[in-house]
DNA sequence: AATGAATGAGAGTTCATTCAT
DNA sequence: AATGAATGAACTCTCATTCAT
């Protein structure tokens, strides 16, 4: 929230300016989007010249990438923090959501930064070649999670895994948008009685 | 010699040209994106000069507000299609989903453009006022959907309405992106399986 | 010399704009050079902003082209004044002359930012494409002149007309610049004599 | 173990540094021209940082003045190497002439890189000092030469020395340029039989 | 002697908008 | 209703130069 909050001292070396950038450069892509993404105002909130900015990345091009990378950096560390090997496919996607719980509340703007990424991924080559992956990631975890609660009977068996995935992370994203941000729970609650197995629950 | 040739006459009535203009400009927002999208551009590909542009929508705002009302009257026109009244809610589930289908195959841009002032929406409170509405409204029709199959049973009992109907819009408007459009029947019938009562295809 | 002379109306039409942009451009060229020549001084000086600039030539490389075919045009009109048809080749020689002295006094700019735009032509095609031609029509016309001297018996017969013709063009530019201006009549001199056949004059 | 290797050492006197900085200059100039000259592509060129450059150099406009200078020292070395007193003024000419093949074989970019630097020397009076000079001494010793012909009677008694070095040193210069360098022998011929006196050749 | 980081000034270019006709 | 010309504000990016180490 604070923008200076950070020591800022005169000279710090390349590799914490370019996260500090990197860190500014998602704050003003939540704020502005990533149309009024302006390098001017990434420099300013860093503390630095616009010179100095475009010494540490230089092109807007490269500091969108540089974003990306970022961003992926931070969901593989988050990837990995919650192991549920050897688990129930169904107690497996609740895990998975309570991580996408503290992914919203740690690091609020990952999500949207993200879908923002995405969106431009239809139009910028070098951004779809860093942030599908990404997503194929993302989508490709829930398909196993699907496959495996198949195979233990945590899930219902008629799941086609790919699509059950893609619907699942369709619905998250969206509901990281705060208009939508109040439904989360909920929709989480109604995806998990649509995949699980239990017939007893639906009478 | 007919004065209402339609190819482009040097002077329109003022309807036909904010029309004309909203139809650019929404081809444009689909190839450029809304961060693309410029006035030259649209006012180029109507064939009329950037000042008429501005002669018939004032401002760049308004020109946004402009395609946002037309997208809204397309969403109502094609809503109003599809009757379903008195039938079993997984029918009408079937039957929004073809709807769907043919909003892509007929007019593929209205739901990309959609999606893009969705996003813009969560800056641009003009743009919310519209947009807001409009995917509460779509939103609302699903959850009725939910709410009839409930009662007339053809649903699993469980379903939260709301929820669901969020689940279902994230996912179709997910699928509209070209690279997930392949999986969009497989998505269907996916939700088609998550939301319906046969408890007899889960064994 | 005073840039402001003309009455500099607020709106003009786009071929004079065009043309005051040309001139301003030499102007600018001659007191800066090619590599000093800034579109925001040429801007100042026909009145403008920099922006009805950019309206009326699209970026600086086509400024300088401009620049280019302006001087082509000044370079063909003047050619066109002495016609030098039917006469002993050493004095068409002299009239050519003089008609470089002519252009010296009347367009003193115009062998300068000739030849600096010829410098650039050996990094810039799209320079070359206009000015080589230029510079290559310039020296088939001392060519020509030659051939016909050494076969009316005016001029040595032992010339060799292109090697003479490039002699004559170099000589021609190098006495352009100021601190050589004062030596071209002497030069000139020279080369009338190194080309004309009377051996009574050297004997 | 050498101390002295020069492979580019990570510490060098300061005038090795220098030497090797005008060497990176004048390929540079080639290449770019002097207005495409960067500070940062020397530094890249000699393999030091660009803020050790202006240790050694301590502005652009010394680094030209240094350029000139380099320039300098390699006119005089050359010109020491062909002594030509004591022979007829038309075999002088010849040896000049050689001379100048030599300097376009051997150092290429000497005569491009001065002709970049005499236009500079219109509006620059610091290098105007350094290269106008040079120039003048150039031309003078055409002139000796020219004096020396007319006096031994190898040359036409008609010339004017000063005219006739202006001429020479201008059509030398001008196929400098790759675009006349294959018309570099043809004028060189052509220059000989304009001051030379044999009108017997002419016969 | 050398360097990574930083910077002020300024470059060309873009764009929504307005003016005069 | 339409248009060519004009504009202010802002943009990304470049470059010679300087600072701290």
């Amino acid at each position: 929230m604070c923008p200076e909050q950070s020591s800022n001292p005169r000279r710090e070396s390349g590799d914490e300016r370019r996260i500090a950038i990197a860190k500014a450069a998602r704050a003003l892509i939540i704020e502005k989007g990533l149309e009024g993404l302006r390098t001017r105002d990434i420099a300013e909130r860093v503390g630095i010249n616009i010179a100095t900015l475009h010494y540490h990345v230089p092109s807007k091009e490269a500091l969108v990438a540089l974003v990306a990378e970022s961003l992926r950096a931070d969901f593989k560390a988050q990837a990995l923090r919650h192991p549920r090997a050897d688990q129930p496919g169904l107690l497996q996607l609740r895990i998975e959501f309570n991580e996408f719980r503290e992914i919203v509340a740690e690091m609020p703007e990952l999500i949207g930064v993200l879908s923002e990424l995405v969106d431009r991924a239809r139009r910028d080559a070098s951004i779809a070649d860093i942030i599908l992956p990404m997503q194929a990631f993302w989508t490709s975890q829930f398909a196993d999670i699907f496959r495996t609660g198949i195979a233990d009977g945590s899930m219902r068996r008629s799941i086609d895994p790919e699509a059950a995935a893609v619907a699942v992370t369709a619905a998250l994203s969206d509901c990281w948008r705060p208009h939508r941000r109040n439904q989360l729970d909920a929709v989480m609650a109604e995806l998990e009685r649509a995949f699980s197995a239990s017939p007893v629950s639906q009478g």
